[in-house]
DNA sequence: TGACTTAACGAACGATCGTTCGTAATGTTT
DNA sequence: AAACATTACGAACGATCGTTCGTTAAGTCA
């Protein structure tokens, strides 16, 4: 790996520690610099504006989401296990707090660009998009293997899923309520219990 | 009503518009005097600081929210009737586009403030403390009452309802899909249905 | 109407924003 | 080591940020 790369991937990693605490309005050229103790003008060079390094940045993110969150869930069996591991995982993601400080980006991303017409709203959705289609093919193939009912309704599945996660960071991260995980793997056993066949 | 109050009253309206659509961050004194035709110094003058002007944003809409969707449950029986109301005002309020534009701004500044110490993020989180037990107790009513089972958790209760709603801002916002209202009713019968007394 | 309080203004402050550009230093390769 | 490409730098740009202050205009009330 060149020096430039290897420094662009130290900016990454920094601004994206930076981003999920303070949001991509909180972040600028010149508080990155001084945290990398390098020049703003040396910094911007790896980007040419501040937008593509958002858009960087949810590349960045989105790879390591994929990493950390959907191959593992790859590896399980299909259906009932694959949506098990993708739900620990998923929980994993938004609690590392080495990588997130600030709990998962796209959660802080989703509420603040939705209203922002850009090339950044553009991309944030049509990776959001993606994910609630992976966690609703993910429901069809638990149906598929038998594991859930087949009168399920995958894409409510996935919306009940993503409730359960976004509850659990509003309540984790602005109540700040201890019990908050615990609640959410409540909420999923629940969600997962209602999805059985009957027997 | 005097001038100064109507003037700091038409500041409340507009910057709570902006701010459901920026947030915090995004908005600025400059850009409200602008709107409101005023000089940034007449405006400030209102305020003393820009953070006293966000406390009074936070006082404002909580304020707003109490009338449109707390004092309407209150005058529906108590119980089951009362829930149903509440969740149908809380839609209400988030899809109020003409008073907040950029959908609830509690939900805005949930993950903006979350990370951020200070007064602001101290209030936010005492209004969504106390919202949080108004649904919690709101269930444990409906237990009183005997329209829910003896031995639902009303907290776990108020985190599912939650959920429903930050999904439902998350798929409409975002990923702008239609169909996010219907599927937070639909959530929504769910949870009502698993929290009937067996018969 | 006159006296007094309140509200709004315009100009300026230092700080920081994203961005540009010419130059110096460092890496990489032959 | 020489030659070239890459990377980083420092200084400056216009714009905007929150905030201060002295002054003017408007509202309020005896």
């Amino acid at each position: 790996m060149s020096k430039g790369q290897q420094t662009r991937a130290a900016i990454l990693t920094e601004a994206l520690r930076a981003a999920s605490v303070e949001g991509f309005q909180g972040i600028s050229i010149g508080m990155l610099a001084d945290r990398l103790k390098m020049s703003k003008s040396g910094l911007f060079a790896h980007f040419g504006s501040k937008e593509e390094l958002e858009m960087a940045l949810l590349d960045e993110a989105a790879q390591r989401f994929m990493d950390t969150v959907w191959q593992p869930a790859m590896k399980a069996p299909r259906g009932r296990p694959r949506i098990e591991v993708l739900f620990k995982s998923w929980l994993g993601w938004s609690l590392n707090h080495e990588d997130l400080p600030g709990g998962c980006l796209f959660v802080a991303l989703a509420v603040e660009v939705d209203d922002k017409p850009g090339p950044v709203r553009d991309h944030l959705a049509e990776l959001q998009g993606q994910w609630q289609s992976m966690l609703t093919r993910s429901a069809q193939i638990a149906v598929q293997e038998g594991h859930f009912r087949a009168d399920l309704d995958p894409k409510q599945f996935a919306y009940d899923l993503q409730g359960i996660f976004l509850a659990m960071n509003y309540y984790r991260r602005l109540l700040r309520d201890g019990s908050a995980v615990d609640r959410a793997e409540d909420s999923f056993r629940s969600l997962i219990a209602r999805a059985l066949p009957l027997h």
